[in-house]
DNA sequence: TCACTGACCGTGG
DNA sequence: ACCACGGCCAGTG
C-alpha cells in the first residue's frame, strides 16, 4: 500500500532549536530578552548557552531570526561580532528607538521583554 | 573516539 | 566585590 514517508527528508531543526527561531521572531520590535529568558521560557534541559549556539546557525533559519534581540543579561551585545557587520547589531537597535552606549543597551530593563 | 569550544547564567568561596 | 566552576547540546579537529 502507499506506504506513508514516514522518513524525514526534510531535515528539520531540532525541536528545541526550532522553538527557540520562533520565540525570537515573536519579540516585539523595540523589545530585548536575554539567552537565558529564552532558554528558561523553552524549559527543558535548555540552557542559555545552547541559546547562543543555536543563535550562531540563526543566520541559515527561514525566515530570518531578529538575533540583535537577543542579548546576555547584562544587556550587552556579546553577538554583535557575529553579525554581518560588527556595527549591524547596533544599527538594528537604534533603529528601533533603543539607546546603546558602550555596546550596552540603555535602560535594558525599560526595553526587556519576557517571553510568554 | 575523545576532548574542547561556544552569541551564557547561576552559585560558591 | 571578584574569581572559578559546573551545566546543558551539537559540531569540529
Amino acid at each position: 500500500m502507499n506506504t506513508p514517508i514516514k522518513k524525514k527528508p526534510v531535515p528539520r531543526e531540532d525541536d528545541w532549536i526550532e522553538k527557540i527561531y520562533v520565540m525570537v521572531r515573536r519579540i516585539p520590535k523595540g523589545k530585548v530578552t536575554t539567552y537565558g529568558a529564552l532558554a528558561d521560557a523553552i524549559g527543558s534541559r535548555l540552557t542559555s548557552r545552547m541559546v547562543g549556539w543555536a543563535m550562531n546557525k540563526a543566520h541559515t533559519a527561514k525566515p530570518k531570526v531578529p538575533a540583535h534581540r537577543v542579548v546576555n543579561r547584562n544587556g550587552m551585545l556579546t553577538g554583535k561580532h557575529h553579525f554581518a557587520t560588527p556595527t549591524l547589531m547596533q544599527e538594528l537597535l537604534e533603529a528601533e528607538g533603543i539607546r546603546i552606549e558602550d555596546d550596552k543597551i540603555k535602560d535594558f530593563k525599560t526595553h526587556y521583554w519576557t517571553p510568554s
